[in-house]
DNA sequence: GCGCGGAATGTAAGCGCTTACATAATTCTC
DNA sequence: GAGAATTATGTAAGCGCTTACATTCCGCGC
C-alpha cells in the first residue's frame, strides 16, 4: 500500500535547512546574511551556495520577531490617484529598495483623523520609520511616534521652527517667486483658486506666496480674490466659473495645483476664453499632466524625486543610528509654458 | 540617589499584559480576537477593556509567525505613476482594509523579469495572496505560487482557456466594439498606435480588436496602419504625427490607451489639425485625464473598482477554504465624448 | 445528588529567526 | 613554541503570538 501523499504546498526552506546543507549552525547561516564580514569567505562561499541551491529566503515574521525591525518603512500620503506624490514615492523607495527595505504605502485622503489612522496601522505592521507629508497633523501623531522611539520625516514642506525631521521646499516662497513674476508682467488682477487650507500647510503656503507677492509690488493683499475648492479639475473648472464672473475680473488665475488648473484651462476653453490672450493660468507641481494640456501650463516645478530620495537615506541612517534632527531646503524651478501671458491690453 | 531612568522609546503592550490586566490566560486574549465566539460575552468584555486601555495593537512578525498567515496581499501593477491602476487598486485596497488585510504594492514597469522578481519578494514578505494584471508572465511565476498554494488572481483580462482565476474584461471584444462604432461613422481609413505588445496580452487584444472589426465591416484587416510605441504622452505624439505622414492618412486615430490619445491630441493641436473635424481621436482606460484634455476624449470605460472590489472578495474567500477557480467578466462601456466624429468631407 | 456532555478557559509547545555568550580555531608576540 | 589576543563558530534562550490538548466549569436529566 503506497503512502499517502496528499497534494499539499511545499513548505519553504528554513535557515536550520540552509544550516544543515552548509554544514554549519544556524547562527552563521543568520550572520552571512546580516553580517557577512563577521564570517569567513569559505564558510559563506558555502553558505551561499545553500541558500541558492535551496532557493531559500527568510520568513518575515520570524525575522521581524527575532530582530524587533521589520525592514519596512512606511509612508503616508494625502492620495495616491492624484500624480503629484508618485514621484515622491518612486524615488522613496527605489531608494529604499536598494537597502532591502520594503516600503507600505497608505492614504489619508487630506484628512487628519484617517491619517493618525493610517499612522498606527503603519506603526502596528512594525514600520521601522515613516515619512510623512507637510506638518500639519494631530500632536498625538508626533507624541506616539516619539514615544515609540519611530524615526519620522516630513517632506513637502518647509519649517525651520518645528521639531521634526525634514526634506522639502518653501511652499510661500516658490509661490511668491512665481506671483511677482506675474505681477512683473503688469498684471494688476490676481485670482487664485486655491485646495482647501484649514489642514493643510502647503495650500496655505501658496495661497500666503501670493499674498507676498502682492505686497512686495505695492499691491493690497487683502484685494485678492480666492476660491478654496476641493483638490480636482472640475473643481478647478467651477471655480474658475466663478472667478470669472467677478467684476473687473483678474487677467490672471493662479492655481494652488495643476489639477485645478487644468480643470481652469478647459472651463476657460469651454466659455471661449482663449488662454493667455484673455487670461492667464498657473499650476503648481509640474506633473506630467502640466505639459500635455493646451495651452502647456506655466508652474511650478517640484523637486519631488530629490525629496523621496533624499528622505530616504535620512530615514535609513536614523534607525540605523541616532542622528540629530536636520532641515534640508530643495529648490523648486519655475516651468515656463505657454499658458501664461501679459495682460490682455483692454 | 534617584534610579536612573534614561529615556528610551517605550516599549508597546504585549498580549501578556493584556491578558495580566484582564485576569485571564493568552489564550483567552488571541480567542477573543480571533475568534470572538469561543468566549464567553462576560470575559470578552473585561478582555476588550483591557485592550483599549493598553492601547495594545498585535505585534505583526509574531502573529504572522505563529499563524503563519500575514493577513497581507499583494499586487503587482505594471506601473504605478499611470493613474490607469489606481482605481482598482483604491477599491481593492478598500476591501482587503474591511477585512484587516494589508496590501503591499510593487510596480514591474512593464517588464517580466521585473515583475517576476516582485512576485518572489512579495512572497517572501509572506503575502497571503496576489492580485497580478494580465496573464503573460513567465510560467515560474504560476508554478512558484501554485507551488507555495498561494492563491493568485488576474486581472484586466479575460481568457477562458486559463487555468487562473480572473476577474477582468475582454480587451478585444471591448475595442472590438468601439472600432465598429467608428467604422459604423464611415471612416475607412483607422490608424492606430498601441502600446508594446510583445508582453502584453491587454495590448494584442486592443489590437486585436480592431482588426476584427475591420473584418466585420468587410476592409482587409492587414490594411491597418499601427504604430507600436512606449505608454507615454510623448510617444503617443510622435506616432501621431508618423501615422499623419501617411498617404492617403488615417481619418481616425485610435489609441491603446488614454495617455497616448492625450499626447496625439497635443500633437494635432501642434499640428493645427482640429479634433475631430480633421481627425478623429480615441482612446482607452477613461482615466481622469480623458475628460480634461481639449477635445475631450471618446474612450473606453474600464470596470476598474468593479475589479479591485470583486478581486478581493475572491481572493479572501480563496485564502480562508479552497474555492474552485472562477472567471468573471465584467462589462465595458463606451465613453462618447468629443474626440470622434465622422470622418471630414473630402 | 450523581454523572454526563458541552462550553469556557488554561497550559504549554512551538512558529523561524537573531544574538549574547561560550567555546574553539587561528594568528600573533617575543 | 607557549600563551595572549583575536577571529570564527556553536549553543541556546528567547522574540510575542496561536492553537492542540488538557482541564475546569456549569447545567441538565434522572
Amino acid at each position: 500500500m503506497p503512502e499517502e501523499t496528499p497534494i499539499r504546498p511545499a513548505e519553504p526552506p528554513k535557515l536550520e535547512d540552509v544550516a544543515t546543507l552548509a554544514g554549519v549552525s544556524t547562527a552563521t547561516v543568520s550572520r552571512c546574511l546580516n553580517a557577512p564580514d563577521q564570517v569567513a569567505e569559505k564558510t559563506r562561499a558555502r553558505v551561499q551556495d545553500a541558500v541558492r541551491t535551496l532557493g531559500y529566503a527568510p520568513n518575515f515574521g520570524a525575522q521581524a520577531l527575532a530582530a524587533k525591525r521589520t525592514n519596512t518603512f512606511g509612508a503616508v500620503v494625502p492620495t495616491m490617484d492624484n500624480a503629484i506624490f508618485a514621484g515622491a514615492l518612486q524615488a522613496f523607495q527605489e531608494e529604499l529598495e536598494k537597502n532591502g527595505i520594503t516600503l507600505l504605502v497608505a492614504a489619508s485622503t487630506y484628512s487628519r483623523d484617517l491619517e493618525e489612522d493610517k499612522i498606527r496601522t503603519l506603526i502596528a505592521r512594525g514600520a521601522d520609520a515613516l515619512l510623512l507629508i507637510g506638518h500639519d497633523r494631530k500632536e498625538e501623531c508626533y507624541e506616539l511616534l516619539t514615544r515609540r522611539g519611530i524615526p519620522y520625516i516630513v517632506t513637502w514642506a518647509h519649517d525651520p521652527t518645528k521639531p521634526h525631521r525634514s526634506v522639502g521646499f518653501d511652499n510661500k516662497v516658490a509661490m511668491r517667486a512665481l506671483a511677482n513674476k506675474v505681477l512683473d508682467l503688469g498684471h494688476q488682477r490676481i485670482g487664485m483658486i486655491t485646495a482647501e487650507t484649514k489642514e493643510n500647510d502647503r495650500a496655505r503656503g501658496r495661497l500666503e506666496g501670493v499674498r507676498a507677492a502682492m505686497a512686495d509690488h505695492g499691491l493690497n493683499s487683502a484685494d485678492l480674490s480666492s476660491v478654496e475648492t476641493q483638490y480636482t479639475a472640475p473643481a478647478g473648472a467651477q471655480a474658475f466659473r466663478n472667478l470669472m464672473e467677478l467684476n473687473p475680473r483678474p487677467t490672471v488665475v493662479m492655481c494652488g495645483n495643476d489639477v485645478m488648473a487644468a480643470g481652469a484651462l478647459r472651463a476657460a476653453a469651454d466659455m471661449g476664453l482663449k488662454v493667455p490672450q484673455d487670461v492667464s493660468v498657473t499650476g503648481f507641481d509640474d506633473i506630467d499632466l502640466a505639459e500635455i494640456v493646451t495651452p502647456a501650463l506655466t508652474t511650478i516645478h517640484v523637486p519631488d524625486q530629490g525629496m523621496g530620495r533624499h528622505a530616504a537615506r535620512v530615514l535609513i541612517a536614523a534607525r540605523n543610528e541616532d542622528t540629530p534632527i536636520e532641515k534640508e531646503t530643495l529648490e523648486t524651478t519655475i516651468k515656463w509654458r505657454s499658458s501664461l501671458g501679459p495682460p490682455p491690453t483692454q
